[in-house]
DNA sequence: GACGCTGGGTGACATAGTCACTGAATAATC
DNA sequence: GATTATTCAGTGACTATGTCACCCAGCGTC
C-alpha cells in the first residue's frame, strides 16, 4: 500500500497512470510497495532471478556487465521516472536477469511484484504501453551501445561522455579514470592516456577523482566523430 | 488476404495464432499480406520508418549496423517462424528503425501494418504476447552481443561461430573472411590473421570462400572462453 | 610517523584496427 | 580461348587498445 504523497510523487514521475483507470489505480497503489534503497546496494545479480519491478521515484540505479576479467560495461542507467526494463523482461518472461543493477545513490523506488506485472499487462491498456515502451525505448539505446564498443574510438567516447555531462550544464565531473573505464568498457590504464593526452591539448584538467573540463567546444567538436 | 495454405504454413511457424481468438484470427488473415522477396533485398535502412511488421515463413533475414568507415557488425538474423523486433518497436513508438535489415536468402513472409500492430495488441492478448515475447528475447540477445564485442577476444568469438555451425551439424563453413568480419563486427584482415593461425594450429583449413572445420573440439574449448 | 587504501602514471608487451598494396582464383567479356 | 574485371585472401607497417606488473602520491587511521 502506498501513502497518498508517494501517490502524488509517483503520479508526477509516471504520467501514464493519470490516464488509466481509476480500477486500477486502486489496485495499483494497493499492491505496489514503497522501498528505500541506500547507495551501492545490489539490486538484481547476474543470473538471478528478478523479485520485482523497480519503478524509481528519485535517485539512480545502474545496469552493467562484468565480464571474466573484471572488467565492466555500462548498459544504462535509471534515472527518477524511469524502470528497469530488463526486470520487465524477465518477470514477463520468467527468464534470469542477463546483468547486473546496482543503486549509485540512494534510490527511492515502488516495487511491483511480477504476478502483478503480467497480471496488469493484460488488463490495463495504460500500464501495457509503459512496460512495452520501456522495452522497446531500450533496445535501441543498447543497440547504439553496441555500435559504441564495435565502431568507434575510445577518445571519441570519453569526449561524448564529457559531452553529456556538459549538457546537464556541468563542467566538473566527479568520476575516477576507474569509474569511466567501467562506462564505456574499457580499462583504466587505457582511460588514464587518453585523458593524459586530452590534458596535454588543454581540452580538460585532471585533479584526484574529479576531471574539470575546459574546451567544451573542441569536445564536443570529436564527440560528434 | 492469406490463402488457406499460407495460412496452414503460418500456424504452424507461429503456433500463438492456434490459441488466439477466432474473430481476431479471422480479421488478421484478413488484414496479413504475403510477400516474397529475394535474397540480397533491403528490407528496411537505417532510419527509415518501418512500413510492415514482417513474419517469416521461410528463409533467412539479417539485422546489422553500418559504421562510417565501412564496418558492419550482425546484431541478429531473423529465421522462419521468427519476426524482426526491431521492426515491432518501431511500429509501435513511431520511431525510425536503427540498423539496416535485408535478406540473406529468399524470403517469403507475412507482413502486418503498423495500425494493425497497434490495434491488436490492445485486443488479443496472444498477439500482445507475441509482440512483447519477441521484443524481451532480443534485448537479452542483444546485450550478450555487447558483451562479446566490449570483453571477448575475436579468436574466442571466431571460435563460437564455428561452434554454433558445428551445432546444426555442418563441418563446413560457407562464408568468405569478409562475411565473418561483418558478423563479428572486425576487420577482414584482422578476421584472415586469426584464420591464418587457426590453419597452422590444424583446427580449420581454409578454401576460397568456404572453410573447412577440422578440430571441433579444440575450437568448442576455445569458443567456451 | 607507520601503515593501508585509493587514485593515478608508466613501460613492455599482446591483440586489434587501418592503410596500402600484392597476388591468386573466379567470373565476365570479347 | 584469351583478356579483363571482380572478388577473395595475404602481408607489412603503423596506430589504437588491452593487459600485466609495477611505481608513486595523496589521504585517511592508528
Amino acid at each position: 500500500m502506498i501513502s497518498r504523497l508517494h501517490q502524488a510523487e509517483f503520479a508526477d514521475r509516471f504520467s501514464f497512470i493519470k490516464q488509466a483507470a481509476p480500477e486500477f489505480v486502486d489496485q495499483f497503489y494497493q499492491k505496489a510497495q514503497y522501498r528505500e534503497l541506500p547507495a551501492g546496494a545490489t539490486i538484481c545479480d547476474e543470473g538471478q532471478h528478478c523479485a520485482y519491478l523497480a519503478m524509481v521515484l528519485e535517485g539512480v540505479g545502474r545496469v552493467y556487465k562484468l565480464s571474466a576479467s573484471g572488467r565492466e560495461i555500462t548498459l544504462y542507467r535509471i534515472n527518477g521516472g524511469e524502470s528497469c526494463v530488463l526486470s520487465a523482461s524477465c518477470l514477463m518472461n520468467g527468464d534470469s536477469f542477463p546483468a547486473i543493477a546496482v543503486t549509485e545513490t540512494p534510490v527511492r523506488a515502488i516495487l511491483i511484484s511480477p504476478g502483478d506485472v503480467q497480471h496488469w499487462f493484460c488488463q490495463e491498456q495504460q500500464w501495457q504501453h509503459f512496460v512495452f515502451g520501456l522495452l522497446s525505448h531500450r533496445l535501441s539505446s543498447i543497440i547504439s551501445i553496441v555500435e559504441e564498443v564495435a565502431f568507434k574510438r575510445l577518445d571519441v567516447r570519453l569526449a561524448e561522455q564529457f559531452s553529456r555531462c556538459l549538457q546537464k550544464g556541468e563542467t566538473i565531473l566527479h568520476k575516477t579514470h576507474a569509474d569511466l573505464a567501467a562506462d564505456v568498457g574499457s580499462s583504466r590504464e587505457v582511460v588514464s592516456r587518453v585523458l593524459k593526452d586530452f590534458s596535454e591539448r588543454g581540452l580538460i584538467s585532471a585533479g584526484r577523482g574529479h576531471i574539470n573540463i575546459l574546451d567544451a567546444q573542441a569536445l564536443n567538436h570529436l564527440a560528434e566523430q
